[in-house]
DNA sequence: ATAACTCGGATTCATAATGTCCGAGTTGAA
DNA sequence: TTCAACTCGGACATTATGAATCCGAGTTAT
């Protein structure tokens, strides 16, 4: 459908799921909202697919970040204020609470491997994974919606947010 | 086979493949290892699948962190002393140079879309993104194979890595 | 010279992410 | 009060990716 053929060569395994990229979208455009936005109308807004962006809508519905309103002008709403969103939650919400490394206990293996009881502590690389993972999520608690809302519009001169908000209201209706 | 039915629940997307483990595990043993020690070896001590390890062996191989010896006693070898081979090289040796978030450019996309000139500069969400990466990459980065050997013996009183090695050298031949 | 043993890349299979669908619930207006 | 339209919510196919496998090329010790 897409001409893009965007090369996709990198495709081992610690790439995030896309739809991180567009539910923080999202979130970012809700910040200026006033009003609760459907989920079809962010998708379009977007262009992609509005079932698809639905599904990750839900997951940071269930992670009590957004607050789902039915109805007829329903849609979504963040629940707190976008200081108090972080990066970090997002992520978790579309991603799951999964850490980055999931250690499959491989000296437990095989014909030396380590009596049971002897395996109490993780392993000393788990626990070099383990670091790692906790650096990152920092880096990403650090960064609030907020945050990324005001260097959006640092970005671009024009008030984008503004206009995207007005584009999202009046829609013909 | 193998009668773990280890719940696997966890399953979005940022996990990074199960092979870095098995990677990392056989680095250590070669820190300590005097002679190659070939794939098949390496994988029968571990209790994973020999032809699977081989694969992330050759990943090894191919971003130079060890050297293949072919021939009859042949084998595995680091190429650098281990204080010079950091996690970081080992991960990214296995699951690809790729970082964990790529940009889709949705920004470019939908009716509101900025304009391609605007879009020189990465996204502030990219931006945010790629910090938190260089976080996860510095913190891997700052831990060596060598360090992971020493961490290992201190968790287990007796020498392990003496007993492995010990293991593998005499091995019926 | 031979034979055995090594790695190397190309191939197949299974799992999980992507993308989609229709039904339940709620709101707003007539 | 009734109705109708619009919303979200979870359950369902499809496709891409990772996991696991195989056999062939090359090298070394005998
Ligand atoms: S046993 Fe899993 S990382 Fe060492
Ligand atoms: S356009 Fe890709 S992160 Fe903003």
């Amino acid at each position: 459908m897409l001409s893009e053929s965007r090369c996709r060569r990198y495709a081992e395994s610690v790439r995030l799921s896309g739809g991180v990229e567009a539910a923080l979208h999202c979130c970012v455009v809700l910040t200026a909202a006033t009003e609760p936005v459907p989920a079809a109308r962010l998708a379009e807004l977007h262009g992609v697919s509005a079932t698809y962006l639905a599904k990750h809508l839900q997951a940071l519905s269930r992670a009590e970040l957004v607050h789902s309103v039915q109805g007829k002008s329903g849609g979504y709403v963040l629940t707190r204020p976008p200081e108090e969103i972080t990066t970090l939650d997002v992520v978790e919400a579309v991603e799951g609470p999964a850490p980055t490394f999931v250690c499959a206990e491989i000296r437990q293996r095989g014909p030396m491997a380590a009596p049971p009881e002897a395996c109490t502590a993780p392993c000393a690389i788990t626990r070099a994974m383990i670091a790692a993972d906790r650096a990152w999520r920092a880096a990403l608690r650090e960064v609030s919606i907020a945050d990324l809302g005001r260097s959006v519009a640092q970005d671009y001169e024009s008030d984008v947010l503004g206009q995207i908000v007005g584009w999202l209201a009046p829609a013909e209706h």
